[in-house]
DNA sequence: ATCGGAACTTAGTATTCAGCCG
DNA sequence: CGGCTGAATACTAAGTTCCGAT
């Protein structure tokens, strides 16, 4: 059943039910916080769930509005703004499809699972599963349920701690000091990250020092009272010689570790699901260490403590072999639940949150999960026209939350931002998305540079990564946003009569299975076909061509704000491709003037030996021609790739499918395109997608 | 019906690997 | 043939959305 899924899962998604929270954030501006229960719109909403999708029936109407009562009490005045008739409707600045007329709903189906079919088969006969496959293409589960069978080795736990040797010393207040066993091996957590910023961090070496003493025996604790009394280099000297030994090892040591790792692959990294063999994609439980959070994170330098198999809890079917205990050990639970994918988890300490063992990307559960994602951003091209329009009517909406429901959307959909749940204040890095900017985060233009109603964007996103963009928007937007910023602080809430909840309930009206992260991917894949379609020029060769994909790949980047610290030696290694592409150069020149007295000199002689050297060193020309036009394409790729991590989108966003399709179109071998782990990621894609593929 | 936690996707960086060049 | 480099992979944090207990 692996690729035949969508409509059905589709209509099994269930009911909303997400929370409405109530924003908190302390005194100012009181009466911006006011939330209101759209109640009515609340039991509408029932209803339609009600008669839904389940049952393959037609989603709801594409929308009903629910501008009517309650009337907010601080609803601004009239100003004309939003009720002028006269009001310009520029389309929005992002390229978009035009062609949507004859794009046919493809519903995949029949063809793609025969194809499917055909490829299991293939599949099958070199796979390396030993079971035998039944008709995988029929069983359909039902709601929720993900698997029938699953067995596996259980987890690969963190070698234990190897106590330093003696002759490696920490002192203390300039003494050397004897650590018991348990405080050496958080000790040397922190040595061995000596060179690293975060250990200069107050923060860092607060929450080490913290978490450190309470590995301490109390006599350790009376006496390190203080961290930056502590020597640790000479710890950290003894880690980077390790460091250094093992880059040293003989070939055969080296490729010792290797088998031994192979072993413990074929041992633990692999379990059968459903008559599969399939790979785990991380089926080694994370050691212990410091923890490093990203960006001003609160809790870094708190120590990540060891997992044990009390821990543990297993996730495996009935009648499969449970994985044993490590030997003494138990596992804090073997349970047996089907609706979820997982095969282990724990809980960590830092924020008290579960980690899982999952599977690879290529497994049947992943990459089926992924399809669908594909197919709900290709139902939303369908009906993004109006959910656009519906958005800038709501602009002009007498509703206070409908307008910031709206203005959010449109940036989501125009900028790809994060949905942005709100975070607990002190627990994370203070970072936001849409739905949770602050007034701090935008600054309005009404004219910069030339532009109208420009908006500036500064804030963190995800992972720290700073949002720097400036947009012009359409004039009501602007308005709006003056209006929501209006006697506000700058650290309160922009939309503060919007969470994400809120948001994808609306979006789930809209249709079904909608939420805000699929615009993410609807606008990345939309952007990337769309942009192969321009940059592509048939005349082109094969690394000219893929230049031109990569520069699609980068917009999608560049949209998705999807960044990456310059590598350390990217200048470096720049210069070392120029000069290889002066070389190249020189010896391009050589090899013309070679050709050159080679045709003379068969002028001369005209005999065969002279007129082949002639033929010979034309190729040669060429050759290097061409690997001199390669080098080159190459520095231009890397130079505009400097700050830019395509991987990301690539990954996560874009429908493989165009990409496949693309290379089919173009003669070009998948392989330019994805490597090894992307084609097993993506090989429900490369078997599925013909050359006419549209998104 | 709400809430908070569970589940799963997305993300950037650190480490390892493989192959190329001197 | 070893050291270096860029690519691939490993790792795990940080998001979003789902969902079940109360």
């Amino acid at each position: 059943m692996l690729l035949s899924c969508s409509e059905h899962k589709d209509s099994s998604e269930k009911k909303h039910k997400d929370k409405e929270k109530t924003k908190h954030k302390d005194g100012s501006s009181e009466k911006h916080k006011d939330k209101h229960k759209d109640k009515d719109k609340e039991k509408r909403k029932e209803e339609k769930v009600g008669v839904s999708y389940r049952g393959g029936k037609m989603k709801p109407p594409f929308f009903v509005s629910f501008c009517s009562p309650p009337r907010i009490k601080d609803e601004p005045d009239d100003d004309g703004f939003y009720a002028s008739p006269k009001e310009d409707s520029k389309p929005l600045k992002r390229p978009r499809e035009d062609d949507d007329a004859d794009y046919k709903p493809k519903k995949i189906k029949t063809e793609d699972i025969k194809k499917a079919k055909k490829r299991k088969q293939e599949e099958e006969e070199t796979d390396n599963s030993v079971l035998n496959c039944i008709e995988w293409e029929e069983e359909r589960y039902p709601e929720g349920i993900k698997w029938k069978f699953l067995e596996h080795k259980g987890p690969v736990f963190a070698p234990p701690y190897e106590p330093l040797p003696e002759n490696v010393k920490f002192y203390y207040d300039g003494k050397v000091m004897k650590l018991s066993t348990k405080a050496e091996e958080v000790a040397t957590f922190f040595a061995k990250m000596l060179d690293h910023e975060y250990t200069t961090k107050e923060i860092f070496r607060k929450n080490f020092f913290k978490d450190w003493r309470k590995e301490m025996t109390s006599e350790e604790k009376s006496t390190i009272t203080s961290l930056s009394k502590c020597d640790f280099t000479h710890m950290s000297q003894y880690f980077k010689a390790q460091t250094e030994a093992r880059k040293q090892m003989s070939k055969e040591e080296k490729q010792k570790i290797k088998e031994e790792n192979e072993r413990l692959l074929k041992e633990y990294g692999y379990c059968v699901m459903d008559n599969h063999k399939e790979r785990i994609a991380n089926f080694k439980i994370e050691p212990p260490g410091l923890f490093r959070g990203r960006g001003n994170h609160p809790k870094m330098g708190m120590l990540k403590r060891r997992i044990m198999p009390e821990d543990i809890i297993i996730n495996c079917s009935k009648d499969s072999k449970v994985p044993p205990p490590p030997p003494g050990h138990k596992w804090k639970e073997v349970r047996h639940d089907n609706k979820v994918t997982w095969l282990v988890s724990w809980t960590e300490n830092i924020q008290g949150s579960i980690k899982y063992i999952m599977l690879n990307p290529s497994s049947r559960i992943k990459g089926e999960k992924d399809w669908q994602k594909y197919e709900t951003a290709r139902r939303l091209k369908k009906c993004v026209d109006k959910i656009r329009n519906q958005y800038r009517e709501d602009w002009k909406s007498k509703e206070m939350k409908v307008r910031q429901r709206a203005v959010a959307l449109y940036f989501i959909d125009k900028l790809a931002l994060r949905a942005g749940n709100e975070k607990e204040e002190g627990e994370t890095a203070d970072t936001v998305g849409c739905c949770s900017l602050r007034v701090e985060h935008i600054k309005l233009h009404p004219e910069l540079d030339g532009q109208e109603y420009v908006v500036e964007f500064d804030f963190l996103g995800k992972d720290s990564i700073r949002y720097y963009n400036k947009v012009p928007v359409e004039k009501r937007v602007f308005k709006n946003l003056q209006l929501f910023m209006e006697n506000k602080q700058p650290e309160d809430d922009l939309f503060d009569r919007l969470n994400t909840s809120i948001l994808n309930k609306h979006l789930q009206d809209l249709m079904e299975g909608l939420t805000a992260k699929v615009f993410r991917t609807y606008n990345a894949s939309i952007t990337l076909q769309q942009q192969l379609k321009e940059l592509t020029n048939p005349d082109d060769n094969i690394p000219a061509k893929i230049l031109s994909y990569n520069r699609a790949n980068r917009a999608v980047a560049i949209l998705c704000n999807h960044q990456r610290a310059p590598p350390k030696t990217f200048e470096k290694s720049m210069m070392n491709l120029q000069s290889k592409i002066d070389a190249k150069k020189e010896q391009l020149a050589d090899a013309r003037r070679e050709l050159k007295s080679a045709k003379a000199d068969a002028k001369v002689r005209r005999d065969e030996k002279s007129k082949k050297a002639v033929e010979s060193k034309k190729k040669a020309v060429q050759r290097i021609e061409e690997q001199l036009m390669k080098l080159e394409v190459q520095a231009t790729d890397r130079e505009e790739n400097k700050q830019i991590a395509l991987s990301t989108s690539k990954l996560n966003y874009l429908d493989p499918r165009i990409s496949v399709a693309w290379c089919k179109k173009w003669g070009i071998p998948i392989e330019k395109i994805y490597n090894k782990t992307q084609r097993e990621k993506f090989a429900w894609a490369i078997d599925m997608a013909e050359e006419d593929y549209e998104f």
